[in-house]
DNA sequence: CCTATATTCAACACATCAGTTGATCAAGGA
DNA sequence: TCCTTGATCAACTGATGTGTTGAATATAGG
């Protein structure tokens, strides 16, 4: 599943901001609008709505139509992009630790 | 482990760029200095420090001294931290789907 | 049709960020 | 000591981001 670079830049971007990653904890409780959203923050709507606008773009969210309201939604599969990309490096990383770890202890031995 | 959210800000907003983002995937591979970090990018190198200092205040990066030198190391428990937050929100995304799909499934069998 | 509610658009202020150039500091080698 | 190399600091510029207020759009309901 290769991922678009740019949304990547958009998704980690999107979430480098508290207020949105607390519009993401609560969308993963269940879907939620724009004035829900809100609620817990003080500033307002409009400034939210354009939280919720990064989001989408970024692929974090999707929106429906319920009559007049926009309900949000978590998209699970954008996060786990996220995490799959983190993941590549770090998992390397510590691949890599590890294979030093081994030559220091064969160094040690040959020491002795 | 609780993480900072000050933290989790300054990771994520690091890791939303492309070229700190490729400064990573590089770190993947073992440490480097400003200069090796540089050479794949046509922008001054004042300027890469200045990414390599947004990765360490971050946490995402540490340095170590060897001469003149500044190599910088990769941090995967800084990496960690982040896939974990976002996993928390996606698995429970994931479970309440599931839970969606087995009243839907109910409600169908209760038609027939 | 009129009004209230939910949301968005437009224009602006202010802060932060990514880049530049030029100067400065620190360590190594002749 | 002098010169080179690696890296950073300082000041400035242009772009982007986050917030505001005020107006506009769209749907629900009497």
């Amino acid at each position: 599943m290769p991922v678009d670079d740019d949304q990547l830049d958009k998704a980690f971007a999107a979430l480098g901001d508290p207020v949105r990653r607390a519009m993401i904890a609560r969308l993963s409780r269940g879907p939620a609008t724009v004035n829900e959203l809100a609620e817990p923050f003080p500033i307002t709507k409009q400034a939210v709505s354009r939280h919720i606008q990064v989001l989408e773009t970024a692929g974090l969210i999707t929106r429906t139509r319920d009559g007049q309201r926009r309900p949000c939604h978590l998209v699970p599969a954008a996060l786990e992009a996220l995490t799959s990309w983190i993941d590549e490096y770090r998992l390397e990383t510590e691949r890599r630790f590890r294979r030093l770890d081994a030559v220091l202890k064969t160094v040690q031995e040959q020491d002795k």
